[in-house]
DNA sequence: CGCTGCCTTGATCTTCTTCAAAACGTGTGG
DNA sequence: CCACACGTTTTGAAGAAGATCAAGGCAGCG
């Protein structure tokens, strides 16, 4: 039943060595903290951080461990996930460029509330939290900006919490890939393309539910066309339907 | 088998008409936001608040209007939801005494994300949105602060998801109860009280759950002497057998 | 080749939802 | 003060959705 490699995909392998103090600027620049800042601010700000190339498969920050920096995706993608102390992970979110993980507020002995590996090889910029306090009340408008973020972060969070509580398996699951879409997804030959090594099972802890569940429902939208996956990427074929199997799926 | 009201708990009505002047500016002394302020801000900032008494039942906001006032509850329980366009409701949370509602970054054409109603007799302190974005720029303390609450509401929605997403519909009764207790709760011979008008249709759309389901889950815990309930309260006679239902309550 | 992951599919079994109905508790108006 | 009516809670029984258990298939890789 090998319907599936009718579209080889060939994933443009964009990875890069180090960053360029150009994209450093620019993925700064995007990130919802410092979008109300004049360049040249961004370019001080830049200074206070540093980057670093993460392999595949590597940890970056470790759950309990104490929260010392605030990383900054530059390139690649990132897995953030919790851990339940009978043993298995939840992924809280999968990162891409622009997008911020780490310490926020680190006051006095706090420690990171998740784990974070590289799913694909990454760089990220980082900053010690300390410093970042100090960038926060120098800047104002860092500040507004940084409650905007955290209130919509958090609005996303409770939208999560509503549809593991009202919907079914395969409508998460839809509303997952939407939301990754969102995040992640380049558009490619009218689809949208999302370039992520997600496997079903991480699929399933995004939503909720179990490896099997998750193979049946994708399974069951392939057939219907709706979606098509391969190695490494999931292409959205039929947005519209998945928005009506997600229901209440906005933005 | 009237075997439950074997407690009577005559609860005491302390409900107030309005907000004196030393209340609010404890009850703003307390807001997490707020914290690190000297007595002298706080005075100053409790100003630029109003207070107001909501009877029980009455709408403070509404979901989808426009975001103007960041509320804090002075006196009385405040019930947070959220509407699917399915009609049924998501309670998001119950709030007491301290804490924070309604638009915290409003920035240009922001709506309420959540509705409000008042649950007992409530007074609460109000700030236009505006104002509050200026007291966040004036006081870098604040914003700091402000930016660690919210990383802190953030986990917690981040836990829930959790809770939603592993653990039986019994142990995420627990789970909010545990919740509850620890925000709301007062202690009362030995146990802790509960003192917030909760229908089992209410806790079950915390615990994202169906009525049925959590009462059964309710009246097992209360065979097992773990809760006793009655009119308006729900006490916690068992914290540890309770905690133990719950997997990973942690705070 | 033959691993080793990952994905898929089937069958069973548990949990929860759903539907239905009865019992309670409170407040009301006669 | 009683009786009725309403909203909430409880309980039961049937059904469905999903978890769990088990096995086989299909890559990519040493």
């Amino acid at each position: 039943m090998a319907v599936r490699r009718n579209i080889p995909i060939i994933i443009p392998e964009i990875e890069v060595e180090s960053c360029t103090i150009g994209l450093r600027e620019k993925v700064l620049a995007g990130v919802p903290f410092f979008q109300a800042l004049s360049v040249d601010s961004v370019r001080s700000i830049n200074r206070r951080f540093v980057d670093r190339g993460f392999e595949p498969g590597s940890t970056i920050i470790r759950e309990g461990d104490p929260a010392e920096r605030l990383f900054v995706v530059a390139l690649g993608i990132v897995k953030l996930f919790r851990t339940t102390d009978s043993g298995d992970t939840v992924l809280i979110d999968i990162l891409g460029s622009g997008e911020y993980f780490g310490s926020l507020a680190g006051y006095g002995p706090a420690r990171y509330e998740d784990s974070a590996i590289a799913r694909s090889r990454v760089c990220a910029l980082s900053i010690d939290a300390v410093a970042f306090r100090r960038i926060l009340t120098e800047y104002s408008s860092v500040a507004l900006k940084s409650v905007e973020a955290l209130s919509n972060r958090l609005h996303l969070a409770q939208e999560m919490v509503r549809q593991l509580a009202g919907y079914s398996a395969e409508a998460r699951i839809a509303y997952v890939l939407l939301h990754l879409a969102d995040k992640l997804g380049t558009p490619w030959k009218g689809n949208t393309l999302i370039q992520a090594p997600l496997t079903r099972d991480e699929l399933a802890s995004m939503a909720g539910t179990t490896t099997e569940t998750a193979s049946r429902a994708v399974s069951r939208m392939q057939k219907q066309g709706i979606i098509t996956t391969g190695r490494g990427w999931i292409a959205l074929a039929d947005e519209d339907a998945l928005r009506d199997l997600a229901p209440e799926y906005s933005r």
